[in-house]
DNA sequence: CCGCCATCCTGTATGC
DNA sequence: TGCATACAGGATGGCG
């Protein structure tokens, strides 16, 4: 569920709380989310004594720049970190905790486990997976029409499912492809064989300034987002389509209409007029 | 190569 | 009230 602008803003509260921290001890209560190394103890091992120099961010993924590694971390739907004294008990969905020498440490929370961390030498991340199947973040310098635009014209899929296709472009799940299509007035079901140069160029341009509008606002609170300080994004104020179903569209008044566009990537939203 | 689908999870909402 | 079922959703890997 976070995605691009709520990943965003927790990287830049989070690194405020946490750069040159230094770690001491990691607590793993849920294995399963450290894919790499296999060897949960080999993580903690690798991790000990490493300062956090920086955090990066790729599309979703942030980017833990230690001394030695990066530590790539992916908040899934309901990820977050959290800093706390050291002597915080753990709730019940805290799967991971960094103990700094600071006293402080900083915990993972994810209600639903999906959340994942790769831990590679430096320099390895990115051409490793998953980062390495990665597309282009609207934010970075080759995020260019003619990069992007013939890997949708190519595609007989749903534009909607072609802009959630990370490989194609980072960064846009459920809410941002629902704003950034009402935005462009491209229907969602238009495949991306039938989309003109100027349709094309106006969906990139709707998708990187809705993203930047959102990041400037904080991200969009829907369920349970906040950021590392607990604090709520603010663009759910913004949002054209995505949750309004039933509510008047702001641009003409007609009630908003929900529909499926498939089954393993679900719903979009949309006014009818 | 391309697109589709199951999988991983659990809290919340809805149905009977 | 309680139980069963549906739903939400990002990325990966397997399949046709």
């Amino acid at each position: 569920m976070p995605e691009l602008p709520e990943v965003e803003t927790v990287r830049q509260t989070l690194l405020k709380l946490v750069k040159d921290e230094v770690i001491t001890t990691v607590d793993v209560y849920w294995p399963k989310i450290i894919k790499k190394p296999d060897d949960v103890v080999i993580f903690q091992q690798l991790l000990t004594g490493q300062s956090i120099v920086d955090i990066n961010r790729k599309g979703k993924f942030l980017i833990f720049e230690l001394d030695d590694y990066s530590l790539v971390s992916h908040l899934r739907m309901e990820g977050k970190y959290g800093i706390y004294s050291s002597d915080t008990e753990k709730d019940k969905h805290t799967h991971v905790i960094f103990h700094f020498e600071s006293g402080r440490s900083m915990h993972y929370h994810d209600v639903r486990k999906f959340g994942t961390m790769h831990l590679f030498n430096k320099g390895e991340a990115e051409r490793s997976l998953p980062l390495a199947q990665i597309g282009t973040d609207p934010f970075e310098p080759e995020y260019l029409f003619e990069e992007i635009f013939p890997k949708i014209k190519k595609s007989s899929r749903a534009i909607k499912n072609i802009l959630l296709d990370q490989t194609i472009i980072a960064g846009l799940g459920n809410i941002y492809v629902d704003e950034t299509l009402f935005r462009a007035k491209i229907h969602p079901l238009r495949s991306g064989t039938s989309l003109t140069e100027t349709e094309g160029q106006l969906i990139l341009r709707e998708a990187k300034d809705t993203l930047a509008e959102a990041v400037k606002q904080g991200g969009t609170t829907i369920r349970s987002y906040t950021n590392s300080l607990g604090e709520i994004g603010m663009f759910q104020q913004e949002l054209f389509v995505y949750g309004q179903t039933g509510a008047p569209c702001k641009t003409c008044g007609s009630e908003i209409e929900k529909f499926k566009v498939s089954i393993v990537v679900p719903t979009f939203v949309q006014a009818v007029n």
